[in-house]
RNA sequence: UGGGGUGUAGCCAAGCGGUAAGGCAGCGGACUUUGGAUCCGCCAUCGGAGGUUCGAAUCCUCCCACCCCAGCCA
């Protein structure tokens, strides 16, 4: 009722003012525009939860437009994954689905127009040239002696260059704005480059592509953008942004710069991701280590927990890396309410109850979540032998360990309490191969009629009636919290994590997750939330990807227990 | 170096001249058939230095640090 809704951001005083300035007559529409060359990772998911959030609570409209203006790098495979991403994130274009390259006829125009104002010309001057007149950031820049061709010639080289009569490179078509401009930018900026190259949409109908800045506000001043937000690196184009707009004399929207999304141990540019792919340092765009909003999915994320993610994290203007446990604990948050616990056991040590018959079995009631007891529970079979977590026994307890070691007692899960009796070991390596437990059969069910206390519950499952399956344990790809910051000579890819990967292939899993279907996630109990494969499983072995383990207080005990 | 930005706790982030929200992490404690979950409590004087004001994280001045810009990428 009176919580208070941390909702405040810069971009929303912004609206906040304009609404009351009726700027726009009271209308919010933004956009979200993809460049299709590359998978949608998390960063863009913030863009996503950031406009079309916007549009919602202001009652406005997001659109969904491809900025593809460049030919060279873009893919209809790319349009159809980034489609699937933002709908799969929870969002509606409805029917505003729009392409720059929709739009290359009304830019082409507008060129021509600017030409005809005298605000454009086409300049002969090699890239090489053309950064040379450019100047420096000290240094102002020298006008090209193109500059002045008259708006005839100028009229006449534009339509030759769309008519495909020059090479790629031998001419653009550049602003007249002002050399010695301290932004660069400013600097007579190209509009229409000669490209010929087939388009994924347009084909070879065109052969002179726009650049974005050149694309990006009229395609925003076409849809009626009111707001269009970009990230930081584009502020310094908002003076160009305005520039054309206002010598179009054109609906102008406003441009609004927030930091993009860094995140801990990982990174976000596509152009990285790619070479990651591309070099099989992952199995692909989908990885689960990768934060893709494939991979993410694959590895058992929810749409609701990312875009709870993108909500808590804030929109500013300081540049910053978000610590991944922040994402983590949005999956968890989720996860604990809605997922179905289950008992798997990874690394399997069997136990051998001795005063237990040979030969019978016992089915025992199991809750299938704490947190929802609408989710029923389970039937799951007990017998005489049973694995438990390696983990789970020391012969020698350290402090505060309170699991199972010679002598002492502990629960197994909605079972018994077992004591152990015998630790047998492998004669040649030591190894412990198996241990023998008593059970105490009053305490069936896992309750102590006589008020005794037991420290620590195990899970287990019993041998007989258990399955294997394969499980994958992920950790983070970089094993750096910012993976750009390397020693001289070295690349980010020097803090690829070796270890980001583990895969167990004789897990033990009770026999209530037979048939399990693919993406459908559990918690394991004690261990964390699980997730089936999509691409891996078979109906004989399923493959489960860990999502993100349980909190796990005893691994941060016996870390400062090893110090 | 010219220009454009940013600096509030370990990590995000509110705050808009009236005496530092919230989340995550951390620490302590309660409860617990997941060392899970849940619940309580603790945890900052705002990059620095001056100034204006009864009063400054908020206004002014200077300084420092970091980010972006010299693609016919976006």
């Amino acid at each position: 009722m009176n919580k208070p809704e941390t909702k405040s951001n810069f971009i929303r005083d912004i609206i906040d003012d304009d609404l009351k300035t009726n700027k726009y007559k009271g209308r919010v529409h933004t956009r979200f525009p993809p460049e299709p060359n590359g998978y949608l990772h998390i960063g863009h998911a913030k863009s996503i939860c950031l406009n079309f959030g916007l549009a919602a609570d202001y009652k406005g409209l997001c659109n969904l437009r491809f900025d593809d203006t460049n030919p060279e790098t873009e893919e209809m495979e790319y349009v159809e994954s980034i489609k699937g991403d933002v709908r799969w994130l929870g969002f509606d274009w409805e029917d505003r689905l729009y392409h720059a390259s929709d739009y290359f006829e009304q830019l082409y125009n507008f060129a021509v127009e600017l030409v005809k104002k005298g605000k454009a010309y086409v300049c002969d001057l090699s890239m090489d040239e053309i950064r040379e007149y450019r100047g420096t950031l000290t240094k102002p820049g020298k006008e090209s002696p193109y500059r002045n061709r008259s708006v005839e010639e100028n009229l006449d080289l534009l339509e030759r260059m769309k008519a495909g009569e020059f090479e790629d490179g031998s001419r653009v078509l550049r602003a007249k704005i002002d050399m010695a401009s301290s932004n660069l930018l400013m600097r007579d900026p190209t509009l229409y480059r000669i490209r010929k190259k087939s388009h994924y949409r347009t084909g070879d109908a065109w052969c002179i592509y726009p650049t974005y800045d050149f694309t990006h506000c009229l395609s925003d001043s076409i849809e009626g953008i009111t707001h269009s937000i970009c990230t930081l690196e584009f502020e310094n184009n908002r003076p160009l942004y305005d520039w054309i707009l206002d010598e179009l004399k054109v609906h102008h929207p406003q441009q609004i710069e927030f930091a993009r999304l860094n995140l801990s141990h990982t990174i976000m540019s596509k152009r990285r991701l790619l070479e990651l792919v591309e070099e099989k340092h992952v199995s692909g765009w989908d990885d689960p280590r990768m934060p893709t909003l494939s991979g993410l999915r694959r590895r058992g994320y929810t749409p609701e927990s990312i875009r709870q993610f993108c909500d808590i994290i804030g929109v500013a203007k300081a540049n910053s890396i978000v610590d991944l446990v922040q994402l983590e604990n949005c999956v968890r948050e989720e996860l604990n309410k809605t997922t179905q616990r289950v008992m798997v056991v990874l690394r399997p040590l069997k136990v051998v109850i001795v005063n237990y018959p040979e030969d019978k079995t016992e089915e025992l009631d199991a809750v299938n979540n704490p947190e929802d007891p609408s989710m029923g529970t389970r039937k799951v079979p007990f017998s005489r032998v049973l694995y438990i977590e390696q983990d789970d026994f020391h012969e020698e307890p350290p402090k505060k360990f309170f699991r199972l070691a010679p002598g002492r007692e502990v629960r197994l899960r909605y079972a018994y309490f077992i004591t152990c009796e015998d630790v047998i070991k492998d004669k040649k390596t030591g190894e412990v191969v198996e241990l023998h437990c008593r059970y105490d059969p009053a305490t069936r069910g896992g309750g102590s009629p006589d008020g005794r206390r037991v420290k620590g519950t195990l899970h287990w499952v019993s041998a007989n009636h258990a399955f294997d399956v394969e499980v994958r344990l992920y950790d983070h790809l970089f094993t750096k919290r910012d993976p750009s910051d390397v020693e001289e000579g070295t690349d980010y890819k020097s803090n690829l994590n070796p270890k980001s990967l583990e895969t167990l292939t004789s897990c033990k899993a009770e026999p209530s997750l037979k048939g399990a279907e693919p993406g459908s996630r559990y918690q394991f109990e004690r261990l964390g939330y699980f997730c089936v494969d999509t691409s891996d499983s078979t109906a004989e072995k399923p493959v489960f990807n860990r999502t993100v383990s349980l909190r796990d207080t005893w691994a941060k005990i016996s870390k400062t227990i090893d110090k």
